[in-house]
DNA sequence: TGTTTATTGTCATCCAGGCGACAAACATGC
DNA sequence: GCATGTTTGTCGCCTGGATGACAATAAACA
């Protein structure tokens, strides 16, 4: 069925050629996610547990902000969880089911009627729309303790966006109506939810902004100082200069380019090019943000 | 003090070259709003009253969505408050200030540190970005009824966005404190809150893979489809083909620009391609869509 | 250990759309 | 009615970045 998928060199997730784009509609579905393999992208494999263990992980999951200009995504990536009681983590984890996804696996497609809200236990979570000519554009990710899925659900309608798995990943799933009631329960609770909502506007918002204006260049340097505060609290072990910024995520050239709206071939070339300028380094597969007044004066 | 902005043609709204750019630091405040004329950008000379009348207007501003695709638009300029019971409306305009704005008057800047949640009364007003370089990138415009502010003020910070009225306009004006109160004693609107906060996301990622996929035509054609849906409540009054969708905003090339993320210029051109293809055209000073399913199918 | 698939690096080509520069058409105030 | 400011229409030039094609690694797998 996606026989054509593994083959060709340059496949860009999702960006092909409107020619051979039919392809990906054989499905019934409305739009097939563009798999990186065929065996890739199997239906939710999920193994339901009680949750009950594995939150100790995520509580520790601290943001210290590194200033990018603003604050933006720090709070974006609150963490949900940690940010409650005990008793209120208690009363929304006993009413959740935990999923365990692989690699790949999809949490829920656009135009599916899943009408649940997620939190991240462990792992990433990629949330991305997926255009008419197939190019994906990715609008976060979520990392442990972050709450998701939480848009679609106040909107009757479908899923808007993709969720797939980054990597091996556990989520607790909560249904709409028991997330409802117990937002009702817990006003707390529903503040928090509420500044989530805020600062992903804000984040959107700001992605927008960048995008209309800025350059690859730019955008790549926002990027990167981006993840580096979100992922400050998973110092990279490779002790090396402390003052180097880790950006400690899984990062392919074609995410970032999706992440930012360009090619994958521009970003390859960019990131070169800051790699030549010592702004940044490669650390055994990711970044390390060298200068970070380097990329802070492109903003 | 912007003696200098009045001169020259074609000037775009905030987007001046670098090289002069410097000039628009004259002021003390971090980023000067780009102003259209010397005068135009009076600070808030807001009347206050205590707010009473004028709810009638925006209770019957009802919203029957247009399809374009899906139902995001219609969702993102939710009418906050038709929405709210009438004793909710009581409490909540009971604690808020009137103001009263002239067109092009600002109500925040980025970097301010207002605290205050907002409801349009009646008029528009333009929430917007400003890039380094000065170019604004509009957000969204707020019409009667609808809710905003809201994202900036769970978060301590500053402003990130642009406030001005479009037109005259008037506002509701609830203080941080006052509103959260509110939201604590009616889950219901606080429910609501959370509703409009996820329309916004939803509409902020759509706009987004747009602007990241979609070449200039065909977001101009999504946003005229999107604000013949916003604006199909305010019916011209032009009583021509009822089979004409009335883009009942007010609208210049440069706004079009700015909100899709382009250049004035295309987008005159690209709007003049589309009027001779017969699938829109000027009806005094606004676009009627005659043929939406063109538009439609370049999405 | 060899084979297959994913990811990165490079290059030549091409074009959508940004930008500056005007002119004409409107608006608005005096 | 004139003058000044604003918006629209048009052109030509020029570049950032998309696209396609391949080579070179690196990782996965069998």
């Amino acid at each position: 069925m996606f026989d054509d998928q593994a083959s060709g060199y340059d496949y860009q997730r999702g960006s092909r050629r409107k020619c051979t784009f039919e392809r990906w509609h054989q499905d019934n579905q409305h739009v097939m996610i563009p798999l990186r393999s065929a065996k890739g992208g199997r239906a939710v494999s999920a193994v339901t547990k009680t949750a009950a263990n594995s939150v100790a992980v995520i509580l520790g999951h601290d943001l210290s902000s590194i200033d990018d200009g603003d604050v933006t995504w720090s709070d974006a990536h609150a963490n949900f969880l940690s940010s409650l009681s005990q008793e209120e983590i208690q009363d929304l984890l006993t009413c959740s089911r935990l999923l365990v996804l692989k690699p790949r696996d999809h949490l829920f497609r656009a135009g599916d009627h899943s009408k649940d809200v997620y939190i991240v236990a462990e792992g990433c979570i990629r949330l991305f729309k997926v255009s008419p000519t197939g190019k994906e554009t990715i609008l976060w990710f979520n990392f442990p303790g972050e709450l998701f899925g939480m848009a679609e659900i106040w909107s009757g309608s479908q899923r808007q966006v993709y969720a797939i798995a980054n990597e091996a990943t556990r989520v607790y799933s909560i249904r709409r109506q028991d997330f409802i009631k117990f937002l009702g329960a817990h006003p707390e609770a529903a503040m928090k939810a509420i500044g989530i909502l805020s600062a992903r506007v804000r984040a959107l918002g700001h992605t927008l902004g960048g995008l209309a204006s800025d350059n690859v260049e730019t955008r790549i340097a926002r990027l990167l100082m981006r993840f580096a505060a979100i992922s400050s609290a998973t110092r990279c072990s490779s002790g090396v200069n402390d003052a180097e910024l880790c950006v400690n995520v899984r990062l392919r050239h074609q995410d970032i380019a999706n992440l930012i709206g360009a090619s994958r071939q521009t970003v390859t070339t960019t990131l070169l090019q800051l790699r030549k300028l010592g702004a940044v380094r490669m650390v055994d597969h990711h970044i390390h943000i060298v200068q970070a007044d380097h990329l802070r004066c492109l903003f």
